[in-house]
DNA sequence: GCGAAAACCAAACCGCCGGTACAGTTGCCG
DNA sequence: CGGCAACTGTACCGGCGGTTTGGTTTTCGC
């Protein structure tokens, strides 16, 4: 549906842009993003070179373009699941332990193995990005980061936590087992791993702001 | 030390090889497989590619022989420290405590940030490598499952867990975060982020088994 | 110190890949 | 109908990267 009404407003040129990124992204995710060929992506776009490059000035932007549709597609996904939860309970703590709920689900109705992250993907190849793609990168964690810290200290504040612990880093827990999960969950080929991961992060929400 | 016991066990042939094995490593996890050159490697190792091919088939050899090595040498450090920790205490929660406190403080030791798992290096690069690696790459994360779940098999016998929970999963969970720790660790050139990961782990693993 | 095996060198090959140049064509949109 | 966005077609290039062949040195057991 998203789809739809971008499809509709979209312009010839930006829909075929589109449909680059959309094929780019899913080669990178699974071959990494120097595995990944121009003529390659353009066979699959059924469009030719110089096409490619009406689009994009060289692959370096392109790796932009990928990982900028990334984090804004993520970003959305996120909102579409933790802002949604947050509106369905006055409680913060209940709220995020919805959305937390709304997540697993999402993540354990995949088929397949989640198709990976692109800001992995970028920190394993590191070196071979430039300074602005890293930059994009990081930020992309650090607004992760600033999500759901915002969200632990509301939660905080209704129900102090029976330990010591630092909401950011507890914020980034839930990044970080995410991105393990996806790569275990690729790696052992179980779709349903991930899932099982953030239900244990949410049994330990739980537990830290309302003891066993 | 243990270089030099091997240092002098080793053929220059072996040495050879491993010296090849650890530049490609560092590198392989710095870019990425496929962007790590032969040459590269050839140039670092001070040595000509017909050389390297002596020592190894093809280059899907060395992907081999980096992973056997990886695994194995992680699986050296997994031991001094949790084998090491399981006998300095009589209780099996207790040692696992101790054990992923070394293990924070190992972590957390390191100047720079995390060099980088290769488990997690092919994981993205799947399709890339022949199913052998994959296989390979999969026993890898196996082993580090059953570690883990072994030990809390034994934690769960003296302290039933407060909460119902997989310990399955609970192992993966520890792998997970380290794997995940890893990239965020990276991506947001933060040194100390993974081992205030694994601290956050053992809260909930005190947190399962004694309560709060 | 000798001979064979191990370890390594030199050079060339070839396909692919990113990128360029540029002239020509289509088709949407006002 | 004109103009601009969105391509196509073709030809080319330099370099890199993996691989091969065939020769040379070094090591080491006897």
């Amino acid at each position: 549906m998203l789809n739809e009404t971008k499809g509709a407003s979209m312009s010839k040129g930006e829909k075929t842009r589109e449909r680059l990124l959309e094929i780019a992204e899913s080669s990178v995710l699974q071959k990494g993003f120097s595995n990944t060929s121009i003529d390659e992506i353009i066979a699959a776009a059924d469009i030719t070179k110089s096409g490619f490059f009406y689009h994009f000035r060289d692959k370096t932007e392109l790796a932009k373009a990928l990982i900028l549709r990334y984090i804004a597609n993520d970003d959305a996904v996120l909102d579409s699941i933790f802002v949604r939860a947050r509106e369905l309970s006055e409680d913060p703590l209940h709220a995020f332990l919805i959305g937390l709920k709304m997540f697993a689900e999402m993540m354990g109705a995949m088929e397949e193995a989640h198709p990976g992250c692109m800001v992995a993907t970028v920190a394993y190849h590191d070196k071979q990005f430039n300074d602005e793609v890293r930059r994009l990168n990081a930020e992309g964690v650090m607004s992760w980061r600033a999500r759901f810290h915002d969200i632990l200290l509301e939660i905080a504040e209704a129900y102090p936590p029976k330990v010591d612990v630092d909401l950011e880093d507890l914020a980034d827990m839930l990044s970080g087992i995410v991105e393990g999960g996806i790569i275990l969950s690729r790696v052992l080929d179980d779709p349903k791993l991930l899932s099982r991961q953030i239900v244990l992060f949410r049994i330990q929400v739980k537990m830290m702001f309302l003891g066993v």
